[in-house]
DNA sequence: AGCGGGTTATGACAGGCGTCATAGTAGCAG
DNA sequence: CTGCTACTATGACGCCTGTCATAACCCGCT
């Protein structure tokens, strides 16, 4: 009866990775890190992770995708309006940013660039998610009565800005260009309807 | 009567440095690759360069930032229109984004991010290009009738659409982000005035 | 009590990194 | 030819990386 969702090292340390990846990068990250940060026991990586780095960085990707996924499912469910929706995103993302200290950051983006030479199972779960992230606001805004092409192509402009704020935010160590970015974004939206 | 502005092993780095850093980041360029990719003895490197590494990044990634914003400028130069211009300058940057195989990239955004934690002169020098560039588009759209508040609204958001479109397109070896970005960001100039 | 499997500890490995010390070469000035 | 300066060559340094082999531990089971 152990399904254990929330204590072990396996968890600590995919969380502590998902963490580090999101502002290091993939090669800036080390294991040794990863285990000081997550207060794991080194001998632990092996056991859990025999898959080696890879392994722990596809895992710590996997959630922290999931967790922008239903960042979109409940900015749609507890707003009413697709431009509210869509606003509120970006200004949960900016006080996430902020409540970090500014150590926040796409779960994707810095270690897919990285991995955009090549064709492994990183790369290819960094663009599942990106293009996933663009249906999932497209298929929101066609529920909302947007033209179905428009809905895709605004899906795209959003997860852009999405990325490019995450980017002004977090190097700017100022959460104004999320802000920024939820307003035009919103107006957009408003725009399409 | 040595300017030396295009031939030398100096010259050589710092383009080869460029596009390392644009495609791989900081943490994953090494000297070695840079002097292999550049043709250039590695003796050279101590000797162009007493700073190190810290020091080509910084000059590497000055070369790229001024191409992006001589880009700015070639794009209002070139066209009639401050609506032209900016989508002008995302085809451009779909262009080249092809004709480099999807190599291409942000000059700043992969560098800038890994120091982000940092305040060292790379950090504030990724910080003050970003800026810049918000700068220049809303100098050009204040010289097109857009009231001045939000032309520096609307500069921040084509950045932001460029880095993050820039990501898409990398990431899925895809130009359309690109040239939707261009689109979107069109829609929103023509929309402002 | 003793066994056994899920965990952890620890150290070694081969290789890459940025940096540096040192020596060597080329080519022009005197 | 001698010097001098600009440039290049090369190897070593200490450190860090991911991976692996090996041994030890803990704890419930029979």
């Amino acid at each position: 009866m152990t399904t254990t969702t929330t204590d072990g090292p396996r968890e600590r340390i995919l969380l502590a990775a998902s963490r580090l990846l999101r502002t290091r990068g993939y090669g800036a990250t080390s294991l040794r890190d990863i285990v000081k940060a997550a207060d794991a026991p080194r001998g632990s990586l092996q056991h859990y992770f025999p898959g080696g780095k890879d392994q722990i960085v596809f895992e710590a990707m996997t959630v922290g995708i999931s967790q922008v996924d239903q960042m979109i499912a409940e900015a749609f469910r507890r707003t009413s309006g697709a431009e509210a929706a869509v606003r509120w995103f970006f200004v949960q993302s900016a006080e996430e940013m902020e409540r970090r200290e500014f150590e926040a950051g796409c779960p994707v983006a810095l270690v897919a660039l990285e991995h955009a030479g090549s064709d492994d199972e990183i790369a290819q779960l960094g663009r599942r998610s990106l293009n996933g992230w663009i249906e999932r606001f497209a298929a929101h805004l066609r529920e909302a009565g947007i033209d179905p092409r428009a809905a895709r192509r605004l899906g795209a402009t959003i997860v852009n800005q999405y990325e490019g704020a995450l980017i002004l935010s977090r190097v700017g160590h100022d959460v104004e260009p999320l802000r920024n970015a939820g307003n035009a974004m919103r107006r957009l939206v408003a725009d399409a309807r």
